[in-house]
DNA sequence: TGAACATTTGAACAGTTGTTCAAATGTTCA
DNA sequence: TGAACATTTGAACAACTGTTCAAATGTTCA
């Protein structure tokens, strides 16, 4: 916590609303999970291979190869997408391949590129 | 571009699969446009003052008292946002108030959120 | 088993980000 | 005008992020 003496209390000009807002203001857990959701998709690397991934689940070599990136940083990104529940895999032989979690990633990306392409 | 050694090239095990992506991939700065749009949601002293804004405009000042932060650092966030297009502001004499672009935004927070709660 | 390939991992590096602090700029009002 | 307050700005700093590189781990198949 700041110190009072950074903040407005002295000079609060609505501070009904100020008391309102904060009163009903999500826990601090609500904004740090959404935030992390939200870190999740704003990398262009992860959103081309979130795009991809919505096109059909893919190998890693594939996506490498798709993206025209190493795969070693196809993987770093897709753990990180894993680790956020964005995606998840599934191993055949020598190769892993992965999916979207769910629609809601689906749906998140295809309202962000629409506010995009507005 | 990175060089060709690094990719999968010599061993793609689903060309014909790769290759219909990458012909339907969307231009660099669709990706480019989304991330920014996404990067400005990515921050939980970001999100909060857009929670904050969804109940109405509010001035900086305001804004730093109900989140407890100081006012230079709510306008650092609020230019960030002003530039992503996520909020806009208006001057009533001394104060800047500020309030949500348009619905997207609101829109786009509460998904968030509803993805996060479940 | 050992060679070949797919994937993962961790260290390292440059680049980016969020907050603080001090100073500057706007605006009102006496 | 000048005092008081609201907001903005820029430099500085630590913390975080994305890619690369080299090495390790999994898996298949001859």
């Amino acid at each position: 916590m700041i110190n009072q003496s950074d903040t407005c209390e002295m000079h609060v000009v609505h501070e009904d609303v100020v008391e309102n807002i904060r009163a009903r203001l999500p826990e601090d857990v609500i904004f740090a999970k959404t935030a992390v959701f939200f870190k999740a998709l704003c990398d262009e690397t992860r959103l081309r291979i979130i795009w991809a991934l919505d096109q059909g689940e893919l190998c890693v070599c594939d996506l490498a190869d798709t993206l025209g990136m190493s795969p070693s940083a196809i993987s770093h990104q897709l753990s990180t997408l894993k680790i956020a529940n964005l995606v998840t895999s599934r191993r055949q032989g020598k190769e892993v391949f992965y999916s979207l979690a769910d629609d809601h990633v689906r749906s998140m990306l295809e309202a962000g590129i629409e506010h995009t392409c507005e």
